[in-house]
DNA sequence: ACAATATAAAACAATCTTGTCCGAATATCC
DNA sequence: GGATATTCGGACAAGATTGTTTTATATTGT
């Protein structure tokens, strides 16, 4: 597996935020509700993503998250350097320690440029982009996504 | 993270024995001793890597690990369908159940042909040239390798 | 028989995921 | 202003998974 369940989960819930209207705060048994995650793990990722500055939060009655920037100026890569650990983009495929030009692993200058492509795809992929893709009703964001965009107003 | 920790282990293990001469066999012991890895912990991949054909193992006085095909045969691909599971090559990083061309999530489309980069290369990297590297001397298979082929024979 | 070795199973520890609970903050209603 | 409902915040623990160690057993060559 290449991303944590929490990475999972972040990415899962940003995109969902983007596709709301951003002048509510969106609560975190709704998003928990729609991308059928266990509620309470939910809560405390993005309690750790409002610590990041990527989320606001407010207490009380009407309170909720809302994204701190506008979707299309967050990046993947912004998420999983806060949920997978700065030392992200860095990792060795066999996990040394050290692997670098200097001191490199076998893998080390085949993988490279596989991993870049990785990290351009993170950087370059923004939420808006994203969250667009979900509300064309094309991508869903969930297994059995239920009424992610089906659901009529009342 | 993108492989766990036994993979890890499993394909350094592999790369090591494929520097090693192929007619004696090479033991758990000395092989987690050179990688610096726990050596009851390696036993047990070995012994999933034999079962998983990869490997000979013998028993008793003389015994130990054999690879079962040579280097050159051997991808990273096999060794990481093994310990990863046959599910490896098709995870979504959404982490859906159901994420494929048909029913794909936002990122599906995108992250396909990283993908596929990321398979290729386990497909056409072998243990013979991984080995070959390591024998070269100009990349180290292990944290702090000691002695790895800086060893003079008594 | 003995020593060296792999194999198996089980025990232990650490980490990741999930759930429960209660307190703190905030808006709404009276 | 006070009561109330709603929601985040944080502590704690249960469960699941993964990683690690220990112990015992079986096999083989000398």
């Amino acid at each position: 597996m290449i991303l944590s369940r929490t990475s999972q989960y972040a990415v899962q819930a940003l995109i969902y935020m983007a596709t709301q209207p951003s002048e509510t705060p969106v609560l975190n048994k709704d998003i928990a509700a729609q991308l059928g995650v266990p509620a309470p793990y939910l809560a405390k990722i993005l309690q750790s993503l409002a610590k990041g500055n990527l989320l606001f939060s407010f207490r009380g009655r009407l309170g909720g998250f809302c994204l701190r920037e506008e979707g299309e100026k967050i990046t993947l890569m912004q998420i999983l350097l806060l949920t997978e650990g700065p030392a992200f983009t860095q990792s060795c495929l066999l996990g040394l320690k050290k692997c670098s030009d200097e001191t490199a692993c076998p893998l080390h200058f085949r993988w490279l440029p596989v991993k870049k492509k990785i990290i351009d795809l993170l950087q370059e992929t923004t939420l808006e982009k994203l969250a667009k893709a979900v509300e064309s009703g094309k991508y869903r964001l969930a297994d059995v996504p239920g009424k992610l965009f089906e659901q009529v107003k009342v």
